[in-house]
DNA sequence: TCCGTTGTCTAGCACTGCTAGAATCCGACT
DNA sequence: AGTCGGATTCTAGCAGTGCTAGACAACGGA
């Protein structure tokens, strides 16, 4: 019993240097430079074991976005009383200092189903906090649909600055524009 | 002199003939069916005719984006007096239409410099019809700061839906409800 | 008619994700 | 203790990618 014991935790272990490993190099140079080449000299295994724990590429950036998920929603209620504005820079936050892990999250392809019944958990965590939150000030709207604009508005600040297309120094002050117009328009 | 210019005009129209495919391609199959062969196949030249009429698939991309920044534009300039809501949704209607010119203008590497001084043209003519619209309704906050956010929010909407983020039966109702806040909050 | 330039293509490099099948290792049973 | 069997890991390879060097052909000008 034991035998199979230590070799399940020394492939859980592996499983996780593997995920380590494939989110240091992304946040280091990038997505594109996550081969499984260079994840499988970096793990000192070779590519197929790759392949016993992931079915390919795509599931390895799903599970790391899925860690993503969790952390985003820690970040989110580390302040349990936290404002709209407290939230907004709180997410932002997030996203600026764990920018391949929100690429994997938001943008690539990760096989993660979003809005479907078989959502996984720390998706809909996450979503909850932003509702818990942004909810609060949806005055007559419905409660989703203005999370989710929110959301995408906050989304919308990150991917076009992070893409070059908005210039980042104003960024707090974007949020604050936003918290502003979005709390503002409660009836 | 004439066998000059019809040399020209026959690289010229091959230039747009790789554009347009390029586009056809990527509209139907996503740009990354949008491979130097599969492209060289269509127009029925080899691979290397592609890098006489760019530097690299990247700068095909971003011939394309560019063509979609002037279409935008006009999209967005099509009724002259549109009110907030009208461009708000011209400018969704437009990523639906064109989604993967829309990526290559927003979400792909095409090598385009945005807030620069080397801005392209039709970028910043795109922008300042935003401005001009969104501008209107900024209130007491800086015009373009004030632009920033409302395209962000936008751009966020656009992404999130075409990424499966956002289920996409209620993108009116979501517009809708981005508007009244950006325009109620005014001062 | 021949030459030279211009334009195009064939063939190849180094890389990608992924996998079949060989090789090895190691616990278990006689 | 020695051998067997099954799980595990590796080597080697496929088909594809973007891109390019160098061979080749086509064609206008002398």
């Amino acid at each position: 019993m034991t035998v199979q014991q230590r070799k399940e935790r020394e492939r859980a272990g592996r499983h996780r240097l593997i995920l380590t490993t494939a989110r240091e190099l992304a946040e280091a140079e990038g997505w594109d430079a996550v081969t499984t080449r260079r994840l499988a000299q970096r793990i000192e295994y070779s590519q197929p074991v790759l392949y016993s724990h992931f079915r390919g590429r795509e599931e390895i950036v799903g599970a790391v976005a899925l860690e993503g998920f969790t952390e985003l929603t820690a970040a989110l209620t580390a302040d349990p009383h936290a404002s709209v504005a407290g939230v907004a820079a709180a997410y932002v936050g997030f996203a600026e200092r764990n920018p391949a892990v929100y690429d994997a999250m938001f943008s690539l392809a990760s096989g993660l189903p979003f809005a479907d019944e078989a959502t996984p958990a720390p998706l809909h965590d996450a979503f909850t906090v932003l509702l818990d939150a942004f909810g609060a000030v949806a005055g007559d709207t419905d409660r989703g649909l203005f999370t989710e604009v929110a959301w995408a508005a906050l989304h919308g600040l990150v991917t076009l600055t992070r893409a070059g297309r908005l210039p980042p120094e104003h960024t707090a002050r974007r949020i604050e524009v936003l918290v502003d117009r979005l709390v503002g328009g409660a009836a």
